[in-house]
DNA sequence: GTCCCAGCTTGATATTTATCAAGCTCTCCC
DNA sequence: GGGAGAGCTTGATAAATATCAAGCTGGGAC
């Protein structure tokens, strides 16, 4: 791993408030990789060897069953995932691939278990990084269960202008027959679902979104930070 | 709170290896209350004042959204529920009412907050149970995304089975309606899609369920510990 | 540059699921 | 015992979503 990762690692929110001491423990034993495209990092069902941070590229998480897939989340830098299978010590519930060139950071499990163990800061720190987990996918399950495909991807898109900091146009982070598998959808549906949101002003040429007119979109979406802010 | 009720409150893992000190100090703050049927006891939204504890009866977690309504999950003694909001000092995402009379202890958040900051084992508890927590709705995410209603239902039904000791015929816990909206369809839907199981030895008169044939039924629900077992 | 191919779109169709409208049944309450 | 009403079922229909089958397209690989 190289000194200059250090300070990025630490200022995650998990790692943040952790005694020197910990930290230093948890990254003598952690090693940095670099994945090209499309590399399978983890196995739903596999142990959990390693929690991982993800420092640079994307990484996509996604289950199956039964012959079907779908896309549960996507990581970008900087953030960890599949903290809860390492602190239960249990198999990976999801599987994990890179979309692009991906670099990461393998924390060996056993460490990170007994480091929360010792260190109290850390066993906060992962306390709270599981509640916005298990706040977040509950927020999702309820855009799943309470919304139709139109109204989750209108929401998707307020979201993502947003995080684009308002900008009438902005591009998509991922592709679309991925969006279209975190939405719950195929992506012919997707494609069906982007055209009739036309007349509330909405224009996806390629990977570019142009939203004319963000009110009358919000009028379909009807977004409510019980489901659409990440922060809440 | 009657003297009978702690040691069940205790027996919880939340608190089970919390210091005697921390016991005491939530059990003095904490009171109970019996509800009638029907009663809303939190609304989503709402902010997050106590942490609930059921002793008795049964406690059903809703979200809504733009007038519809999605059962997301049923608790039963003795459990907690909401520990996520307290814990972050964040509004509800979830509604939950009593669907019979119940029993509950109400521990104010502030105190569960201050007792998990200072008690080291307390905060390992309470991570243990949040990555529970997060598992399940991981869980519940997938089945949702991955499988049809049909395997939804015949998958939950595998799994009351199971709870029942694998007796051939058992009870459903909750209303059908409520099982329907918990499963993501329609009553309607349910009602058919019960008499398409029929074929897979699957009998519901009422709430008594026969099933003939569980390898049967197991072909088409094709179980995984990774979406059906609680404890996986 | 050109070829190739994955990704995307479009149309046609099928399946799944929801909605609407009765009618039935059981329980609770008087 | 006789309503009244909620829950459940059934049938008919509509809407949402998926599947299948082409075509289109734009960005690498060579």
């Amino acid at each position: 791993m190289r000194e200059s990762d250090l300070p990025d690692v630490r200022a995650l929110p998990l790692f943040n408030e952790i005694s020197a001491e910990s930290f230093e423990e948890l990254m003598r034993s952690a090693y940095v990789q670099t994945f090209p495209p499309a590399i399978e990092l983890i196995t739903q069902g596999d142990p959990a060897d390693f929690l991982h941070v993800v420092l640079d590229g994307t990484v996509e998480l996604f289950a199956t069953w039964n012959g079907r897939e779908s896309t549960m989340a996507t990581v970008q830098p900087i953030s960890t995932f599949i903290l809860a299978a390492v602190i239960k010590d249990a198999p990976y519930l999801m599987s994990a691939r890179t979309l692009e060139k991906s670099r990461v950071v393998l924390i060996p499990s056993e460490d990170v278990r007994q480091n929360f163990q010792k260190d109290h800061k850390f066993a906060l720190a992962v306390v709270t990084e599981l509640a916005n987990c298990y706040r977040a996918v509950v927020k999702n399950s309820k855009g799943l269960k309470l919304r139709t495909s139109i109204e989750r991807l209108a929401n998707y898109l307020l979201g993502q202008r947003g995080k684009a900091g308002d900008a009438p146009s902005f591009a998509l982070q991922i592709e679309k027959k991925r969006l279209a598998s975190y939405l719950g959808m195929t992506p012919e549906n997707l494609s069906r679902a982007i055209k009739s949101l036309r007349p509330y002003g909405v224009l996806i040429e390629g990977n570019r979104v142009t939203i004319e007119d963000p009110d009358d979109l919000m009028g379909l979406a009807k977004p409510t930070p019980m489901i659409d802010d990440p922060a809440y």
